[in-house]
RNA sequence: GGAGGCGUCGCCUAGUCCGGUCUAUGGCGCCCGCCUGCUAAGCGGGUUGAGGGCACAAACCCUCUCGCGGGUUCAAAUCCCGCCGCCUCCGCCA
């Protein structure tokens, strides 16, 4: 959540910072009445408990007459009190529910406006003209039953629409890119994490999923758990309820887990392929920080995609994305856009987010700073989402006989194969 | 799933049976000061966290905080109910 003193001190910042967002700019005004109201009932909750809680003393102190004079006194005192801590009670749940709802303050110069306005920060790599080496290239679905890579017949034979099988060469894959990317980041610092998929409320609204997101949250119904769509969740409540020693930052994790999905929203997109799964497995990098170092920490975390998305020789494009694409957490976002030939366009294969202050605040998670203790900033950005990365993979680096080659920083990961051949 | 035990301010711990100066005891650790060739020891003081009074800092004050949430009561660490976590044993299981 925000920070409460922002919203008193400077309302038209929260304001803007809601363009593009779904929340309504008239939330603020109504947050700010709730504020003080919230503010007045624990004004008047607090007065009267002090004079009850020093009538009690005397009490405590009294001899039996004076008791029985005092108790009457002090009876009345309570129930006075009892009303003003049910005031104050739902004031102040009503006025916590209101500021959740409101997304995170945008960062500088952060382009305000829909999914179609982010700016082309930098391409990197070309895409292959399939013309000019006189192919037509293969899309993943194909390549990937030539390959015995990918079984998505059989993934909706047994688990409906957009499952899948990775088989064979398909799996090994997986542990490949898994395996890669889970030791550059331990190269790079990162202490490597295996995370639970499964996760209490507290830990999926924390992160923000719960809000305009929840729809595309499965959720088990029986047990009150969520299935996480990303290993940020867990992650992130690794530390909640936490005060952390600040000359321990950052703290650098890096999860490998399975990603669950209910793409709700996306009926009819994508439908084709492994593109856009109901589980996919994905290793994310995620960043404990001060809010000082976040923005720093945030390019850092964009490198170390770029590196990853380099050595797998995949040309791309990076974004960063406008206000309404930022979801309720980020205040900044960069995605990387990988070239896919058969639909000759760059689609999302990273994504990184600079959350500032906004999760630690609600999970909880603070740190002891030289100026006090507060909130410390959380960052996360995709290494690689195995399925996403497998499409580029096959699509970019097919040829002709259906073949794909096999960049030379995964060779070693699959035993030094340099191709993938059709069965 | 069954039975039992436990959960107190960084760590350990007293208090819980029998509700009231608990405004939470003591030790360790840590911080400040004194003493001191240096270090250690010793002595004195401080040390849960959050929110607010309050626009910044200090001081002071108030509320909340004894795993969490309810309840009983004028009053709850203490009594009652529910939940969570940890430990031991049993059952089941990869």
């Amino acid at each position: 959540m925000i920070d409460v003193k922002v919203l008193r001190n400077d309302p038209d910042r929260v304001r803007a910072s809601q363009r593009g967002r779904n929340a309504s700019e008239s939330l603020v005004d109504d947050l700010l009445v709730a504020d003080q109201a919230r503010r007045d009932a624990i004004a008047r909750f607090e007065e009267l408990r002090a004079a009850q809680k020093d009538l009690g003393r005397q009490v405590a102190k009294a001899n039996n007459e004076q008791r029985a004079g005092l108790l009457t006194r002090t009876k009345e005192l309570a129930e006075l009190v009892k009303k003003a801590d049910a005031a104050r009670d739902v004031l102040d749940r009503s006025f916590e529910e209101q500021l959740k709802e409101v997304g995170n303050l945008l960062g500088e110069g952060v382009p305000v406006g829909g999914e179609d306005d982010y700016l082309v920060l930098e391409t990197r790599g070309t895409p292959r003209d399939f013309d000019a080496e006189g192919f037509r290239p293969r899309d993943h679905v194909e390549l990937g039953q030539l390959l015995g890579a990918i079984d998505i017949e059989r993934g909706s034979k047994v688990s409906g629409s957009r499952f899948y099988y990775l088989t064979g060469v398909g799996a090994q894959l997986e542990l490949a890119l898994v395996n890669l990317a889970m030791n550059l980041a331990a190269e790079n610092g990162f202490t490597p994490m295996i995370p639970p998929a499964l996760v209490k409320s507290r830990a999926m609204e924390g992160t923000g999923f719960l809000g305009q997101a929840a729809q595309d949250v499965y959720r088990l119904e029986s047990d009150d758990l969520y299935l996480v769509g990303t290993s940020e969740v867990p992650l992130a409540a690794y530390h909640s309820d936490e005060i952390l020693d600040a000359d321990a930052l950052p703290l650098r994790y890096v999860g490998y887990s399975p990603c669950y999905r209910r793409e709700a929203g996306s009926h009819g997109k994508d439908t084709r392929g492994i593109f856009r799964v109901h589980w996919f497995d994905k290793v994310e990098m995620f960043v404990f920080t001060s809010p000082d170092e976040a923005h720093a920490e945030h390019q850092r975390l964009l490198d170390w995609e770029k590196q990853f998305i380099d050595a797998l020789d995949i040309p791309y494009q990076v974004q960063e994305l406008a206000s309404a694409d930022l979801g309720l957490s980020a205040a900044r976002k960069y995605d990387c856009c990988a070239w896919v030939p058969t639909q000759q366009r760059y689609r999302e294969i990273t994504s990184t987010s600079n959350c500032t202050e906004f999760q630690a605040r609600r999970l909880n998670i603070r740190a002891r700073f030289e100026a006090g203790i507060g909130p410390v900033a959380t960052l996360n950005g995709t290494l690689c989402a195995v399925t996403r990365m497998i499409v580029m993979l096959l699509e970019n680096h097919q040829r002709a006989d259906g073949s794909v080659g096999v960049p030379v920083a995964l060779q070693p990961y699959l035993g030094g194969r340099t191709e993938l051949t059709p069965r």
